[in-house]
DNA sequence: TGTGTGATCAACCTAAGAGTTGAACAACTG
DNA sequence: CAGTTGTTCAACTCTTAGGTTGATCACACA
């Protein structure tokens, strides 16, 4: 079931509708209606993706009049990055070597003095 | 079913057995067993989250006699990157206003003169 | 007070996830 | 060749996810 932080964050993300909804909740709140608009899918549907993404810390919700307009919230996402940043390093040290490589071939120092 | 790359990566992210794989791998490469030891599951159980990470295309995997040596492939980290990039600049909205309020108050130009 | 609108709840279906066990395949080792 | 080790395949179970429809709740307005 995981119940831990991450893995929700994880699994709410892991839909194209939902971070469509996320996109669409970058550029302002929005209710249910406004976001569900766009897809090809009954309300209830959409309401369920918001609960998951509430579940996930990534959504909450306010209560105007018969409204409840949904407003993004980017801890988890900062969470995401945290957890990515331990692999940042991994991924640098491989542009680092191609880098290495690039300089060692624009230098000459391989191949220019005698074979191939 | 979802068979874009970054739900694919997500999906495979969003299992804390399957961030403690990519954990060890970090580290470098190992067969299934070697991954398999620290879990309480069966080795059949782990060989199916490694191809849920193979799917993402975050392990790929040599073969080297009865041995099949995973290795992390960060390809997919650096998308969730740049996916998570788009939103970066929410959050650092969200920590720049934190920060002129500490501004405002230290310069005591809020509160200072007469109330409270 | 009744009616239309926004949103959720409840029941249901189908498919996929995560785990199990048992059998099979592949490659080394005696 | 037989046996051992590493790994996967296949079939099964149980639970969850994503979607549907129909009913219900909550509020605004006339």
């Amino acid at each position: 079931m995981a119940a831990d932080s991450l893995s929700l964050t994880f699994t709410a993300l892991a839909d194209p509708t939902r971070r469509a909804i996320l996109a669409r909740l970058s550029r302002g709140e929005a209710t249910v209606n406004e976001l569900a608009e766009p897809f090809a899918m009954s309300l209830q549907a959409v309401s369920k993706h918001l609960k998951v993404l509430e579940r996930a810390g990534l959504v909450t919700r306010g209560r105007a009049a018969q409204w409840r307009p949904c407003r993004l919230e980017t801890a988890p996402l900062e969470e995401v990055s945290d957890w990515l940043g331990r692999y940042h390093e991994q991924w640098e040290d491989r542009f680092d070597r191609l880098d290495e490589e690039l300089l060692r071939i624009q230098n000459g120092t391989e191949g220019e003095q005698s074979h191939e």
